[in-house]
DNA sequence: CTGTTAGCGCGTTCAC
DNA sequence: GTGAACGCGCTAACAG
């Protein structure tokens, strides 16, 4: 089978305690042997064995990364930064301190969330980075706090990156959970307001899953923006929930039109949907913005390019992405409170403009 | 610290092989003590290690999956797909033989690449699956090709996924490595046909990285169709090196117009990039696809929503994903040969029509 | 059906 | 500076 570190001893004519010395530099070991060992290592391409490593010293190279989904850019950008900050920054990945990053797709699925954490628990992972936003049922709350108080208990550093707090957990040290959050219910704020100084009165809202913290945060944000105008009365109504997908948006903004045919502008729980909701409004016959201003939220690379380009709410996501990733390698000491917000930003661009003459009433 | 398996052995009044019987199912355990043992796991909050675990059994539920770009969506499809099979389709993953899929960002990085090999060698991965175009420089194909020899020696079963196949590599049983091919050069000819039988004659080429496989193979494809049209004359004239990405779509678009004013099409390497071409041409006063036609490769989820929808050429990438993470399972037999090749579509949308009559010529 | 006995491959005390 | 011995937590073979 596979050659071990017996192996590698007896090829160097030392005891196995010693290749282990060099191969971790921990102790002091003669120079000649050192060569010995080494040229041994590679004459017989000796791999160490992380699962006996991880048994022997108790640790683990391990960092799980949980995201809703991978395909999602929004996701894809996060964990990209996430894993290039723990894999070493620069060195490579394998050398020195670096962990090796596993990207968990739970689909958004709480069951699958609650499994996943299960077997990082079980593969002792030295971290966990969980984003996205978080579902709200007290059941599914409850279960995931507990599981990441047993970790933490443990010893894993835990990220909560763009969802919210936990309140603190008994018997657990706080500096081991650390949230990154995202500005969602401001950004969603400046957004609305953004549209209502343009000079929109009827705008409809596409909301993501009814059950998420990050939907929830926006749609206040906006509800706050649409009170401070005085025009909260009909918001209910103008509010429509979906997936955060494409198909959602476009099914959502034909659901509006039908409630409000005179709407003059949406917007969206993010840019994919939002990219929806132009396609169906296109489909209508409206243009946007002449006819119907949108909005998205994110700021994906793609929004940029649609046309016209979208105006949108902008997250840093890779910022966030490597500040989680410093946080969970502990390279970066956790921010006052344990939460550290991340800002986000209106990037007011040409989906939106003051709405017609013709469709004020 | 953590609860281990003589601890729920002792709370069950039980040894601690028949905890292990009953946590694996594997032997007959009497229903009463099964129900005992399940009990003390309860209470006790009892996670099994894994690495303890894997060193015993010597086995591993990691799988491999390494990726040139997380956040870029057609590695995100592609990954999504194979976690999704190998996680137990359906059954929670954690459950029954479902493995964990750790997804590895190389960044194109060769070095990156061979050093995560190393890494999942080191944690006796049960599988791998390489997506994306390789690197064609013949040290590195030949490194990759030793560490994949190796770890198919070990039992490792390994999949490419988007890459050539491998040259039967000595001493390794041909039935652990497989590929799932793309038909990138069938399908880059196919486009460049239908933008030959519209009429255009002077076509641009925005290509990927030119050390890639699948670079090459797209640019093979566009040239045959030429070359059968009487037309590679002056192709290599018409074609500009860049990244996947937006701004290299862009920037190429700006010097294939310099080279070629009159320019009545442009193929780009992948729809990303055509964004790109699409927004540098609209920036210079340009339509698509009035003036200049422009077609993509992939057909990402966005580019039927891009203005105009973009032509492209369809792979089928959650079809292809989860076909790899069903031969690393394998849950299914290996095709004849040991390759599968993945057929790939033509989408002809609105991004390319019949040149206009006043740039010909 | 169940308990006992050996390792899996490595890190880490101890002695030397 | 180096070797010998023990144990990490679990599975697998062997008894009973």
């Amino acid at each position: 089978m596979a050659v071990t570190l017996a192996d590698v001893a007896a090829r160097a004519g030392v005891s196995a305690a010693t290749v282990s010395r060099v191969l971790n530099g921990n102790y002091p070991v003669a120079g000649s042997t050192r060569e010995r060992v080494l040229r041994a290592v590679d004459d017989l391409d000796y791999v160490v064995n992380g699962h006996a490593r991880a048994l022997a010293a108790a640790t683990s190279d391990l960092v799980g990364v949980l995201v809703n989904d991978v395909a999602d850019p929004f996701f894809g950008l996060i964990s990209s930064a996430v894993q290039s900050e723990i894999s070493g920054a620069g060195e490579a990945p394998g050398a020195g301190g670096g962990k090796l990053a596993v990207v968990c797709n739970t689909g958004g699925s709480p069951e699958a969330e609650l499994n996943y954490l299960t077997l990082l628990e079980r593969q002792r992972a030295a971290g966990v980075v969980l984003t996205g936003g978080a579902v709200e049922g007290t059941g599914h709350t409850h279960a995931v706090a507990g599981r990441l108080a047993r970790l933490a208990a443990s010893g894993t550093r835990i990220v909560l990156c763009g969802r919210p707090p936990l309140k603190a957990l008994p018997g657990v040290d706080d500096s081991l959970i650390m949230t990154v959050a995202f500005d969602n219910r401001g950004g969603a704020q400046r957004l609305t307001e953004h549209l209502l100084s343009l000079g929109h009165r009827r705008i409809g809202y596409v909301a993501g899953p009814a059950e998420r913290t990050t939907t929830r945060h926006r749609l206040e944000g906006h509800r706050a923006a649409l009170a401070a105008a005085g025009l909260d009365s009909g918001a209910e109504h103008l509010t429509v929930y979906g997936y955060y997908d494409r198909s959602s948006g476009y099914d959502a903004a034909l659901e509006l039109l039908r409630r409000d045919p005179r709407l003059t502008a949406v917007v969206a729980a993010n840019d994919t949907v939002a990219l929806g909701v132009c396609a169906a409004l296109r489909d209508q016959g409206l243009s946007v913005p002449g006819d119907v201003s949108v909005a998205g939220f994110d700021d994906l690379p793609f929004s940029v390019d649609a046309v016209p380009a979208l105006t949108t709410v902008r997250i840093p996501l890779q910022e966030a992405g490597a500040r989680a990733g410093r946080l969970v390698m502990g390279r970066q000491a956790p921010p006052p409170g344990g939460v550290a917000t991340i800002r986000t930003e209106l990037m007011a661009r040409a989906s939106t403009a003051a709405p017609a003459p013709g469709r004020l009433g």
